[in-house]
DNA sequence: TGAAATGTTGGGGCG
DNA sequence: ACGCCCCAACATTTC
């Protein structure tokens, strides 16, 4: 009698090296899958720019796999009925994947499971995308975190992780029962191809996230206590969309870490970055209604003041403070935006335009090629002041001291902004109060060549301190 | 992982 | 020499 094949069904986790579902599936034959399901994830499918990641991701991964021996299978549909299907078309007696923990993920595998076990197969869940799993930690009081700082201390405190596991070197691939799509058939590149320029800053898939991984440790990560905070260089890891799509485990980066002189300094820094990836996380699997409600229940009555011509300058980067306008800008233009910058930017938008949360977050959910329910959610109730852990509301970012304390030297915003380039750096960050003869020098006439700001920065502050003040009283 | 307002201190200029 | 004032620098409080 032959062995009964496996159904390897990769979701997030588009690596063979360090994959636990894989390492699982590898003894035997194996079939390895991926699904689109355009539906499954309602409001939070994947968007613009994570699928123009998605596409390169699973080519890389389809190369990877079959020059092992197993090719990769892609189809599109309702996953609770296509993976049962092809299980039962296989023969398969398991189903192998790795754990997500998105409460949409979460529903749709119970759903797989329970058809899979109608049928008498069984779906194993792998852990391997977190260094914790969200239910193996508990506070003093037995409860969930809710706080970063004790959480990552009691995460620290459990010690190295277990070691990455190998990737197989072989595998005994099995003949679908179809064809399959073809990759370009699955739809996932923008039309028309607004993501043109995104290859000249990035390269999806796993060879490219272990190249990345090492080429920080060796180079920036020493310095990167200071160095991520300016947003001209070079001096974050750039690893968020490796990690969203599991190219890269973070168990692979902890250990990285360890063979590259340990958690001294800017790698220690580093490391607890990696950490608020688990806490967000942590938060989203105990507390899944985090991207739709605030924590703080008390700020479901904040008084926000939807604007869609505010939000759309915004979104454009012509808010006239220019390093949110040059975030902006990069964001569009790269999918992504540097961490400083995306705080400031955030801020901006939630405070002094006093715009809702969630119109930024889901803005940075279609436009960012790191888009992770957790991160993306955990973040902006950071920044806006609800979550359970945030920045306090009256905490406002000012973004001409944050232009001039963190680009001093305006190369951020030149390169984002050019039409402000030949401004002196005095006036760089406020245009708006540079002398006449200085902007007429510069060939700026603001509210033509660049906007003047859409709120007075002063108006802006005390606008959003009064909006918090009216949160108050009404309780 | 904030910024502004307010308070405190101490050195130096000056009559 | 002495007291007074100014103000920069730093600390603390407040939003």
């Amino acid at each position: 009698m032959t062995e009964a094949p496996t159904l390897l069904w990769l979701r997030q986790d588009l690596r063979v090296a360090d994959n636990p579902a894989l390492h699982a599936a590898a003894g035997g034959p194996v079939l390895p899958v991926f699904v689109l399901d355009e539906s499954a994830a309602g409001r939070w499918a994947t968007g613009g720019a994570g699928r123009w990641w998605l596409h390169h991701s699973l080519a890389a991964l389809g190369a990877a796999l079959a020059e092992r021996g197993a090719p990769l299978l892609l189809l599109r549909g309702d996953t609770h009925e296509v993976i049962p299907a092809l299980a039962a078309r296989i023969g398969a007696a398991a189903v192998h994947a790795g754990r997500q923990h998105a409460p949409w993920t979460r529903a749709r595998d119970e759903a797989v499971a329970e058809a899979l076990r109608r049928d008498g197969r069984s779906l194993h869940l792998h852990d391997g995308a977190l260094l914790i799993e969200p239910e193996r930690l508990r506070n003093g009081q037995g409860r969930p975190y809710a706080i970063y700082t004790p959480f990552a201390r009691a995460v620290m405190a459990l010690g190295d992780p277990p070691p990455p596991v190998p990737a197989p070197r072989r595998l005994h691939g099995v003949q679908p029962p179809g064809a399959g799509l073809a990759l370009d058939e699955l739809g996932l590149l923008p039309r028309p191809d607004w993501a043109a320029a995104f290859p000249d800053y990035w390269t999806p898939g796993e060879a490219a996230a272990q190249a990345r991984l090492h080429e920080f440790l060796e180079d920036a990560a020493g310095e990167y206590d200071t160095g991520r905070d300016i947003p001209g260089e070079d001096g974050t890891s750039r690893l968020s969309p490796h990690l969203h799509w599991g190219e890269l485990s973070a168990r692979q980066v902890w250990h990285g870490v360890m063979q590259h002189g340990g958690q001294q300094g800017g790698r220690g820094t580093f490391l607890r970055e990696i950490l608020w990836r688990e806490f967000s996380h942590h938060l989203l699997w105990h507390r899944p209604e985090l991207p739709e409600q605030p924590l703080r229940s008390d700020y479901a009555r904040f008084p926000y003041q939807p604007d869609h011509a505010l939000l759309r300058a915004w979104q454009q980067g012509r808010t006239g403070y220019p390093i949110v306008d040059a975030g902006m800008r990069q964001l569009w233009q790269h999918g992504w935006m540097h961490n400083r910058v995306r705080m400031v930017a955030a801020s901006l938008l939630v405070k002094q335009l006093l715009q809702p949360w969630w119109d930024g977050a889901a803005w940075f959910w279609d436009t960012l090629v790191d888009a992770d329910l957790a991160n993306n959610s955990a973040n902006w109730q950071w920044v806006a002041g609800c979550g359970t852990d945030a920045t306090p509301y009256f905490r406002i970012f000012n973004p001409v001291l944050q232009g001039r304390k963190f680009d001093a030297d305006g190369a951020y915003v030149r390169t984002f902004v050019p039409e402000l380039a030949r401004l002196p750096d005095r006036w760089l960050h406020e245009p708006w109060s540079a002398p006449a003869e200085v902007l007429r020098g510069a060939g700026v006439v603001l509210g033509r060549t660049y906007p003047a700001p859409v709120v007075e920065p002063e108006a802006g502050r005390a606008r959003a301190l009064a909006a918090l003040r009216g949160m108050k009283a009404a309780e």
